[in-house]
DNA sequence: GTGAAAGCGCTAACAA
DNA sequence: TTGTTAGCGCTTTCAC
C-alpha cells in the first residue's frame, strides 16, 4: 500500500503531472476545462491523494513550519514548564488553525542549538526565555530572513521583536491592593535581566524578593517575613504560596493561564491570553512581510 | 546571504558533491584519504552549512519527525490542558534527546484531521485522547506503516498500541487509605469508554462520581455530599476540591506532574513520569523495527 | 488547454 | 579514490 503521488494521478487520469499540480493547486493562470479537472480531482480523491509537504516547500522555499524553542534548565519547577507550556498551547493553537504546522523543540539554556532553524527551513521562530549572553551567539550564527520573536526576554540586540509582559503596570496595580508594604516571589526566569527588571519595579529592597527555586526555599523565606503581604508572580506559585499565608494577604499576577487554582480569597491580576495574542499578530505581520509592523521592538503586553 | 548548499561545499573544496555528501555523512563504505575529508569540512564549516533535512527526507523517506496529535475541545479546564502538556513536554524532551524534531498539533476532537501524518510524512504518531467513534474513521484513512500509539484511551481497534494509566490499581490504592466509601472528581477526557473505566473501578454508583467540567459544578457536586472523603484524578483538580474540601479527606491520583500544588495533609498517589516514559520507549521500539515489542496492545502504567 | 522538462537540495548506485 | 547521474515529489516556465 504505498503512498500515491501526483504521477499515479496523471498515469490514471491521462494527463500530465503538470495539469494534476495545477488542478490540484488550483493555478489561476492556467485555464483548464470542468471535464479534466474532475475526473483529476476524483482519481486524486479515489486514490487518496495527500500531498507531501515536504517536496513542495523545497521547490516553494516556504515549509509553513513555525517553531518554538524554549530554553530549559535542568530541575524546572513545574510553575516554570507550565506557564511555558500555556504559551506554547496557545501559539500551537493559532497557527494550526492558520494552517501551519508547528515545530516544538526545547534547548539547552546554557548552550541553545537552534540549528533546528535551518535544518528545517522554519518559515517562523518564537524563542523564549532566552539568556541574555547566549543571545549574542545566536544573533550571529543567525542569517537573518526568518522572522523571529523573542518571548519573556529582556535582550540587547535592537534588531529582533522582544513580546513582554509589562511588568511594571501589573506591579504597579499589585501594590496599589496592599498599601502596606509588600513582598515578593517571583519565577526564575533564564533570562536574568527580567529577574532585574521586576527587582526594580518592585521598588522593595533585594532581601523582600524571592526568586522561587523550590519549595523549602520559598518556606524559609516566607518564614522571614511572616504575616505580610505578598505579590506573586504566577499563580501556580501563588497556589504553593497559599498553603503558608493567608490567601487574604496574596496578591497573585496571573501568567499561568489557571487564576482559578487560587484561593478565592486571593485578589488576582490576570494576564489571560495577551501575551500569545501579540505574539502570534505580530508573527502573521512578519510572514506577510507587512511594513506597518510596529517601529518599537518591545512589545509589552498589558494585564486585562 | 544565501544558505550554502553542498553544491557551493563542492565547487569551493574542488569536489563533487557526492564526495561532500560522503565525508560529511560519514558513510562507511567510502574510502576518502584525510586531507580532502578536512578540506571538506573545513569549507564546510567556513561556509556556515547546514543540512537541509527535508530535501533529506526525500530521498531518504525518513523525515526525522515525530508527531503529538492531541485531540481538544472547546472550553477544556486548564487541568486537561496541563495535564496533557505535561505529557507532551515530556514527550518532546525525550525524542529532542534522540536527535528527532516535534510537530505538535491540536485535533479536533469531534472532528480530527489526521493529514498532517502523510503530509509531513511523520516517522510516528502519538495520538492523545481520542474519542472510541472517531477512531474508526481514523484508522480506516490511515494508511498503515507508521508507528502509531494511542495514548490516554480505550478504543475498539486492536492494530495499535495504546498507553494507559493503570486506573485500577491506582484507584484501588486510593480506595484503601480512608476505609469509609469515598466520592469521586475525575477529569472530562474525550475518550468516554475511560471515564466509564473509572466508574466501574471506583466502585460506587453514578452519582458518587463527578465529572469535572468547571468549578462551579464541582462545588454544586460537593455541596451535596458534604464531610465525605473525595477520591480525585489530577492534582490541579485536587488544588480546587481543595478549597472546598477538608485536605486530609482527599486523596489525589496525581497525572499531571505537579503532587506539589497540593495541600500538604493530602494523600498522594504518583504517576510522575511513567506514562510518558513508557511511551517513549514503545515508540522507539517501533522505529527500530525491533521484534521483542510487547504483545499486549494495552500497556497500563501504574503509580509509583 | 496541455505537457515536457528543469530544478529545489540531497543520497546512493554505478562508473571511472 | 572520486565523479556522474538518476531519482525523491513537487512546482513552474515555456513551448506546443
Amino acid at each position: 500500500m504505498k503512498k500515491t503521488t501526483m504521477k499515479d494521478i496523471a498515469k490514471a487520469a491521462n494527463v500530465s503531472v503538470a495539469t494534476v499540480s495545477y488542478v490540484l493547486n488550483n493555478v489561476s493562470n492556467q485555464t483548464i476545462p470542468d471535464d479534466t479537472k474532475c475526473r483529476i480531482i476524483e482519481t486524486a480523491n479515489k486514490l487518496n491523494y495527500i500531498p507531501d509537504l515536504a517536496a513542495r516547500s523545497l521547490v516553494k522555499q516556504k515549509t509553513g513550519l513555525i517553531g518554538i524553542l524554549v530554553n530549559r534548565t535542568e530541575n524546572e519547577g513545574f510553575w516554570r514548564r507550565h506557564s511555558n507550556l500555556e504559551l506554547i498551547d496557545q501559539l500551537e493553537n493559532y497557527f494550526t488553525n492558520k494552517g501551519y504546522h508547528v515545530v516544538l523543540s526545547s534547548l539547552d539554556a546554557t548552550n541553545p542549538n537552534i540549528n533546528i532553524i535551518a535544518e528545517r527551513k522554519l518559515d517562523g521562530v518564537f524563542l523564549i526565555d532566552v539568556k541574555n549572553e547566549q543571545f549574542h551567539r545566536i544573533s550571529n550564527q543567525f542569517k537573518a530572513g526568518v522572522p523571529l520573536i523573542v518571548i519573556d526576554s529582556f535582550i540587547d540586540d535592537p534588531l529582533f521583536y522582544k513580546v513582554v509582559y509589562d511588568y511594571e503596570d501589573a506591579i504597579t496595580k499589585a501594590v496599589k491592593i496592599h498599601s502596606q508594604d509588600c513582598h515578593f516571589v517571583i519565577e526564575a526566569f533564564n533570562n536574568q535581566e527580567t529577574i532585574e527588571k521586576i527587582k526594580v519595579f518592585s521598588g522593595v529592597a533585594d532581601n523582600s524578593i524571592h526568586v522561587m527555586e523550590h519549595e523549602q526555599g520559598l518556606v524559609r523565606f516566607l518564614n522571614q517575613h511572616p504575616n505580610k503581604s505578598v505579590i506573586v508572580i504566577n499563580e501556580l506559585i501563588g497556589a504553593i504560596v497559599s498553603k503558608y499565608v493567608n490567601p487574604s494577604q496574596l496578591v497573585v499576577i496571573c501568567t499561568a493561564n489557571c487564576p482559578a487554582i487560587l484561593p478565592v480569597q486571593t485578589t488576582r491580576i490576570d494576564f489571560g491570553e495577551l501575551k500569545s495574542s501579540a505574539a502570534f499578530h505580530l508573527m502573521m505581520q512578519l510572514l506577510s512581510g507587512q511594513r506597518d509592523i510596529p517601529h518599537d521592538k518591545y512589545i509589552r503586553v498589558k494585564a486585562e
